[in-house]
DNA sequence: ATGAATGCAAAAACTTTGCATGACG
DNA sequence: CGTCATGCAAAGTTTTTGCATTCAT
C-alpha cells in the first residue's frame, strides 16, 4: 500500500508520511490545503505538527506524488498526482474546484511557447466561473 | 496626466497615489511587486510608506488602473491595465516575463466553461518555458 | 548505531489594520 | 473645515527554519 508508494521515491516510511498520504487518497475533496491536511490529522487523532505537514507536502511534490497550485487567495492547495494532467476551473460562488482536460488547449501552449523561441516546461491555468443562474 | 486617470476612477489626487501611477507608467519593467514600487519611491526620495504602496495597488485594482498577479512564489506582481488583454509566459532561467495575446484560447476557455455550464468571468494562464538554447 | 525525520517554538515573508496626524477639495 | 489618506508600528497569514529529541533501517 501506501509504504511501496513512498519507498518507490525514496522517502523513509514514517508515521506521518503515511497518514499524509492516507489523508489525501481518501480525501472527499482532492485539493486540499496544508491546513485542511493538518486538520484531518487532528480529527484522526494523529498528532503530527502542522510544520511536518509543510515539509512532507513539499517533499510529496519534489516526489511528483502530489502537485502544489496557488490558485488566488494567498495559500497553497494540494492535490495527489494520479492520472493524466488536467487544469481547474474555480467557482467564485461555492468555491467548488472543477478539473478538465482539453488537448487543444495544451496543444495551442506548445506552439506559442515555439512561437516565442521557448520550450514549454509547464503551466498553470485556471478558470474562475461563476455558474449561470 | 496621472490627475486626470485619478480623478476619472475617483481617487483623491494625492501625492503617494501620483507616483505610484508615474512608477508603474515608466517603469522598465512593466511588472512590479508592491516591494519594487516602493524601492522605487525611496529611490525618488519620496517618502511614502510601504503600507501606503499596499493600499494604493489594491485602490488602483479596484478601479481597474492595475491588474494584480499571483505568479508561484508567493507575493503579487502588479501591472498597469493598458492596452488589451494579454496572458503571460515566464521564462525559467531568467525570470522574464513575457505577454502574449491568443484568440483561440480564449475561445477556448470560453467554451469549456459553457460545457460544464458556467460562464467565464476571469482566468489565469502563465506558461512557464525555458529558452531552447 | 547513525543519519534522517519530527515537534515545537521562533522567525521569515508578505500583506493588512489601528490610530493619530496631516492633506485634499 | 470635514473627511479621507497617510505613516508608523503592530498584528495577521501562510510558510519556513533551528534545534533538541525520536525514529527508521
Amino acid at each position: 500500500m501506501e509504504n511501496q508508494e513512498l519507498r518507490k521515491v525514496g522517502l523513509k516510511v514514517t508515521l506521518p508520511r503515511v497518514k499524509i498520504l492516507q489523508i489525501l487518497e481518501n480525501a472527499a475533496d482532492r485539493h486540499m490545503s496544508a491546513e485542511d491536511v493538518y486538520k484531518a490529522l487532528i480529527e484522526a487523532e494523529e498528532d503530527v505538527g502542522l510544520a511536518t505537514v509543510y515539509r512532507v507536502l513539499t517533499q510529496f511534490e519534489s516526489a511528483g506524488l502530489v502537485i502544489r497550485h496557488n490558485f488566488d487567495g494567498g495559500h497553497s492547495v494540494f492535490e495527489l498526482a494520479s492520472g493524466e494532467h488536467h487544469d481547474h476551473m474555480v467557482c467564485m460562488d461555492t468555491g467548488d474546484i472543477i478539473e478538465f482536460r482539453n488537448q487543444d488547449i495544451e496543444r495551442l501552449q506548445h506552439m506559442i511557447a515555439e512561437e516565442h523561441g521557448y520550450d514549454l516546461v509547464d503551466h498553470n491555468l485556471v478558470l474562475y466561473v461563476k455558474s449561470k443562474r
